[in-house]
DNA sequence: CTCTCTGCAAATCTTTTGCAGTCCT
DNA sequence: AGGACTGCAAAAGATTTGCAGAGAG
């Protein structure tokens, strides 16, 4: 299981003289087990439902080791806390996001991934993984009236809610 | 100058029965005119600038307030400091992030556009702006050996440095 | 006059660092 | 044995909150 990426790190590892230890490659491990997003604070407490002796700084440092190597990556945030991801091959899809009710809604499109290919080349790139994402109002949003007196001060909660689905 | 956005921000306090304020007006203005990215600290020195009196906090809960009424939006931050950017129409183009050297290479496809344009008629969807970032590494570093011994700990403030480029 | 806005200081939250002990090679 | 790894507590940084006074309607 994840046998590459546990090979990436420790190739890592040796290469610049560091030493491969049991929590590393558990924190590795649960991390490539998320589903998509976490942050330190969240890897932190599934790690240590399975070694409670763990602490958070190593999750904090085992994950900065992680980006280094590759197999980790930094995400938008919506409320200053650095979220995490990993490759996710079999499930790729970009995003519209409602900024009234915080929705994401799903899409695929092959010609954006076409025209990407395009500019790729253009440009020599070797590309890894990208992220496009669409802002705007959701069909049910522009048709539903917005009660006078609701701020929307708690919007990025929402939209932290919703961002996994 | 920027009446549009003033008259946004000004029937926002209106309909929810807050106060106009002069410190409202001034940090709304010198955020309008910030090039692309700014933290609160930033916009924080640049205000007080012209009103030494300011705080702080002012700038923050105005940031709030005028990501509230759709004004301004958070951005992705490479180090836990949440970003905000506003429309800059005349200027929009997509991003192609190396991941080794940090360096952003701007593009824009129409063919890309085009393609949103389609998912969004699609789905119904209101576009307001989107963001788009290709991931990978540049043609330079493709071609340079990284040094054995250099462990890119460093790498996201130099993605830091160049996000303005 | 009432309720919001503001600056300050304190509190809170996230992330980093120093240190002493432990683990890996 | 030597240097890297780890947990803890303390430090540092970013953001929020409580409060008393100033300002808007």
């Amino acid at each position: 299981m994840h046998s590459r990426e546990k090979s990436v790190l420790h190739q890592y590892i040796k290469r610049f003289q560091l030493k491969r230890s049991k929590r590393r490659d558990l924190i590795l491990e649960v991390f490539l087990n998320t589903r998509r997003h976490v942050s330190n604070e969240e890897l932190y407490l599934l790690v240590k439902q399975r070694d409670p002796s763990i602490g958070l700084t190593t999750v904090y440092r085992t994950l900065k080791l992680l980006k280094e190597c590759g197999l980790a990556r930094e995400l938008q945030s919506y409320e200053g806390v650095i979220l995490y991801e990993h490759d996710y091959k079999a499930d790729h899809h970009d995003h519209l996001i409602c900024t009234v009710c915080g929705g994401v809604l799903e899409f695929f499109s092959r010609d954006i991934e076409k025209a990407q290919e395009k500019i790729v080349r253009k440009y020599k790139f070797k590309p890894l993984h990208h992220s496009h994402r669409i802002f705007g109002v959701c069909e049910k949003c522009q048709n539903r009236t917005v009660p006078e007196d609701e701020r929307l001060q708690s919007k990025t909660i929402s939209i932290k809610q919703t961002t996994h689905s």
